[in-house]
DNA sequence: ACCGCGCATTAACCTGTGATAACCAGGTAA
DNA sequence: TTACCTGGTTATCACAGGTTAATGCGCGGT
């Protein structure tokens, strides 16, 4: 395991975007980690139904929060970034209700199901930062059900891009003006529940205004501002959140 | 305060909905417990971007929380109702990002917020609950999602009533086939991304086929069954969640 | 250098839902 | 009794976005 992080060294969690651990909480997640995983691009991290033995945090790479319809449709819950966890539901109720798919390859630092209990009895500081991070998440699941229920197409479109954006900035990722995106035009549709065509009719639009452009598998964005207004989303700083 | 219920004698989490508390969660509980509060219908709960002071549990009655938009136009986030959780957003972070409005006149058994670390120290068991009640809500927004995302105007209708209905019965509010409704046309297009007119035929159209009927502030349920096919809910036991 | 495949893009056509507006039923205030 | 208000119902018409399908394009494989 020479090639892992210690959480020690580990450069992820001291982005301006998480908030700081105490030496104490670093050296309990020491102990707390029981390794980490490379999942390859395509690959399911975690698959809909289905009890995970584990709690995961994504140190690199990207992932596509799904569930799947009877029907075959899926609708795609969320985008996954880096910093985020993966699990907390199937860990603490009984199985997932939602499939990850990486989107890029990926690599998890992964903590035992089994050790959660520890985590509470031990260390309430991280079993607050639990509970706070699945407050953020229900959070932004609120704002994006007001996004789908009242939103057009182009606010739609506009709100995942800024909201992408934002992220991968906070996380340092931005290079010349843009930063990854390998998220497809199917997956952004589904997130949106829109047509992949007109999320595409969309997409040109803003890249014709001159707001934002996809390519190469790049996000490059060229008026934040006005592509925030359009997605109805202040400009304030984004608040920091722990990270496990 | 002789009008208010001890947490000992306290009917609501006794449900089969709930999971069960020990002798001494409950008596942690009773500690815990700061107060009640009585809520007039149409009253503001809590009010979007305000702090919180409170931590509130619902007694009874029914809300609706929602995130108002610039242009005046609202998003229903979910329908909220007795054993629901209020104000964990707020109680972590800091303001909230939605509101919550009663339909009824509501009674919330108050925490305060300045106890809640003192429940990360010492009482685990709850704080692990804690941490599972917002994981069951982010849970269900996802399911919110798809549903705003995937499917088509009957299936919505369909699906919100399907899941009031099941709600209602888990907490032994049903009567002679029917349940309380005081939730208003305009709530459910609100919470389902449609218009009140939309919103108003599709329910007409249940009607008429005879699976279900809103009328004078009741919900009644004809054929459960089939409007649960209808809204791709499969008729699973509803799991037990904590109540706090 | 050519093929094949996954994605992006465009075009033509169709439909579910929104907007507007008018009307109705029941509750309540005077 | 009347007037008024809130919330539900129905009809008409327009359009945002869905559907289908054809085309283009870049890239890895052979």
């Amino acid at each position: 395991m020479a090639d892992q992080t210690d959480c020690q060294d580990c450069q992820l969690r001291c982005r301006p975007l998480f908030v700081p651990m105490t030496a104490d909480e670093v050296a309990f997640m020491r102990r707390f980690k029981s390794g980490e995983a490379v999942v390859p691009i395509g690959a399911e991290v975690m698959s809909q139904g289905q009890k995970s033995p584990v709690l995961q945090t994504v140190l690199s790479g990207m992932a596509v929060r799904t569930v799947l319809l009877e029907d075959g449709r899926r609708q795609v819950i969320s985008f996954v970034f880096p910093g985020d966890l993966i699990g907390l539901h199937s860990g603490l109720m009984g199985e997932a209700r939602h499939g990850v798919t990486a989107v890029t390859e990926m690599t998890l630092c992964s903590f035992p199901r089994g050790k959660i209990w520890d985590l509470f009895t031990n260390q309430p500081a991280r079993a607050y930062d639990l509970t706070w991070i699945a407050a953020v998440e229900e959070n932004f699941l609120g704002e994006t059900v007001a996004t789908l229920g009242q939103r057009d197409a182009i606010e739609r479109v506009a709100w995942a891009l800024v909201r992408v954006w934002r992220r991968l900035v906070a996380l340092g990722m931005e290079r010349d003006g843009a930063v990854p995106f390998p998220f497809r035009q199917q997956d952004l549709a589904d997130a949106l529940g829109l047509s992949v065509v007109h999320t595409n009719r969309r997409i040109v639009a803003l890249r014709q205004a001159g707001l934002a452009n996809i390519t190469g598998r790049r996000l490059l964005m060229h008026d934040h501002a006005r592509l925030s207004a359009i997605a109805h989303l202040d400009m304030e700083k984004d608040e920091v959140r722990p990270i496990l």
